[in-house]
Parts: C-alpha cells; structure tokens; sequence
DNA sequence: TGTATATATGAATACATGTTCATATATTTG
DNA sequence: CAAATATATGAACATGTATTCATATATACA
C-alpha cells in the first residue's frame, strides 16, 4: 500500500516554494548567488526596492530558512543558506526555453 | 551600465513559479513526470482532490503552459508541457537536506 | 548623550489565490 | 434522444500575500 505521491513532502516542498515565488526575492537570491553577501543598502539600491517593503521580504525569506542574516555594526548582510536554492531560477528559464 | 539582475527575467521565472507552489499542484507534477499522461479521474483518486477543485488546478497550471491536455473519448489526460519541471521539486528537496 | 544612519516591526490596506457549490458542457451508450 | 459519466466553468466566499506608512530599534560617532 505504498503512495504513489508523497504528500506532506510536496506540501513542504510547496512552502519553500512560495517563499520565493516573487520576482523580488527571486533577484535577490540571484544576486546572493554571486556576490555571496550583501547589505540591505546595497540591495536597495540594486533593486530599487523600498527600504520597508524589502525588509519585510529579507525577513520572510530568513524565518523561512532561506537566507542568513549577519550583523557588522549598522549593516545587516545577508546570504544565501544554501546556494542550491539558485539553481530553481536556471531551472525554469530552461524548462520555459525548451518548452 | 549593464544590470546585475535581469528583473524582467525573474519576473517570468515568479510567474511560472507562483503557478506550481501548491502542495496539490506538485504532486500533480511529481506523478505526470513518472506516468507521463493520467486523466482526471486517476489523478482525483490518487491525490484524493474533490473534482471541482483538481480541475481548476488542472485549468490554470494548463493556461500558464505547464501542462498539457488531450481528450479522449470522455477523459481528459493531462501530461507535463516540460518534464524538466519536475526537476524543480528534486532543486527543493536537496535544497533542505543540504541546508 | 544627542544625532545620523541602517534596518526592523506592526498595523492597515490592497491585491491575489484557494476553495466550495451549483451548474454547464462534452461524450458515450442504451 | 435520454441518461450516465467525465470534466469545466463561474460566482461567492475565505484565506493568504504584498505593499505602504508610521514608528521602533540598533549602532556609530561627534
């Protein structure tokens, strides 16, 4: 009577997933790919994103075990906690260019 | 004064993205990607997914290219438009156990 | 200690997505 | 053609996510 779907692995595959389904977040985890770290300065300005409303993503992105957050005197620098997770966003443009 | 990011880019990769961050619709994706075409009625009865809602899960992964669908005689058998997809939910997976 | 800079937080609102229910459509078969 | 089966659709509602704004906190420095 083995499942042909497991389930509650798809469900938490699928909150990660949501996690980063924005095309805000989606930059930042490129640009965390490359450059390793960043402040939030330099993402803001990167992304011309909102100081409020990209805090707000970087903090998700951190309780939901996505980025790291390291303090070094009045900047915060986040990373990538598992450079893997970079790999989705190569994966679907393929799949959508092979399409 | 190139871009570090391609924002248009990952606005597309989000889109696609946003489109298959559900429990439900990963599973769908998990069991396409080994059974190649399941009808309706085989996918209902494996995800246990009342038949309204699986269809409209099945309407819009299919209206944002993700899926494909063919009918035959009184069945509908949907398939994956790009099996590379399902490469996303392995991405994820590996992404945690790393982590 | 007061001020400037960098970042976070919370509440309010706006917007998007998921779910349900009732009903419609397509196909097959008697 | 009527009934049964398989699937889709639309509207209503519920729930979740994104955005904004005002304000709080942390650190550095004069």
């Amino acid at each position: 009577m083995t499942q042909q779907v497991n389930i509650e692995l798809m469900e938490q595959a699928a909150y990660t997933l949501k996690a980063i389904s924005h095309g805000t977040r989606l930059c930042v985890i490129s640009l965390l790919a490359e450059k390793d770290e960043m402040n939030v300065s330099q993402l803001m300005e990167e992304l011309k994103c909102e100081q409020s409303l990209l805090s707000h993503h970087l903090t998700d992105m951190r309780a939901k075990g996505i980025l790291n957050c390291r303090r070094d005197g009045k900047n915060c620098y986040y990373s990538l906690k598992n450079k893997q997770i970079a790999q989705i966003i190569d994966c679907i443009i393929t799949c959508k260019c092979t399409a």
